[in-house]
DNA sequence: CTGCATCCGCCCTGATACTG
DNA sequence: CAGTATCAGGGCGGATGCAG
């Protein structure tokens, strides 16, 4: 039994919640989708507030999904780097729609509760 | 500021994911988008498992979301309708999305571990 | 540079009992 | 029928220190 598997109870949406419903896993999987292959500490920087423990473990989860792909250099210091696989590749159609979707609620209802709350005060 | 915005750090898809990823929320928006709209206890006994605590807590978050309407009569014993707002409907093309990706990947994925798992056990 | 180990606090969740 | 109140447990996530 995998990682996602023993999350997904239900129904077949769960599971593809458990793959990236993780705190940090959105944001991991979003670069590596736009801007492709990066190192370690090229993800770390590009993810501001994440610790490198949540790091590694949120790219160890994306790995035993088979959604990331770790490739390690053996040299010093050492040089590891992480891209999608072709399985990761098809969530970034879901990921922009996602994008999309937040970003018209956004605008939509959450500019309307402000404005309600704005004249509730007055 | 709303729920969901406290939960939005980084960028708008985290918004997204906070407003389906609670534990039971996919399935109450699947229900309600599928079926139309439900009482109570009806979505209760569609969603195997869950509690009455969490039911409620679940359609609250989703109601303060502006996702799900409540729909109150005023008689004796209560009836409570749920139903999902219009804001509520643009979610079911992510979900839907999100149920055929997690059923290829089961299919895809999950079953080539089981068979390299059967393999190592020989 | 890239990671692992440990400790710890907090929130989410479940179980249960009670109510209009 | 449709909730609310309370308590307890577990897991996620943060901080820190150490290692190859």
């Amino acid at each position: 039994m995998t990682r996602a598997q023993e999350k997904m109870v239900n129904c077949e949406k769960e599971l593809t919640l458990a793959v990236i419903g993780g705190k940090w896993k959105m944001l991991i999987l979003w670069h590596l989708g736009k801007k492709g292959t990066k190192r370690f500490g090229e993800l770390k920087s590009l993810i501001p507030g994440i610790t490198q423990r949540m790091l590694v473990n949120q790219l160890r989860e994306l790995e035993e999904d088979h959604i990331v792909k770790r490739q390690v250099y053996p040299v010093v210091p050492p040089k590891v780097e992480y891209s999608l696989t072709e399985e990761g590749e098809t969530l970034m159609p879901i990921l922009d729609s996602m994008y999309k979707w937040g970003k018209d609620y956004m605008e939509n209802v959450l500019q309307k509760d402000q404005l309600q709350e704005k004249k509730s005060v007055q």
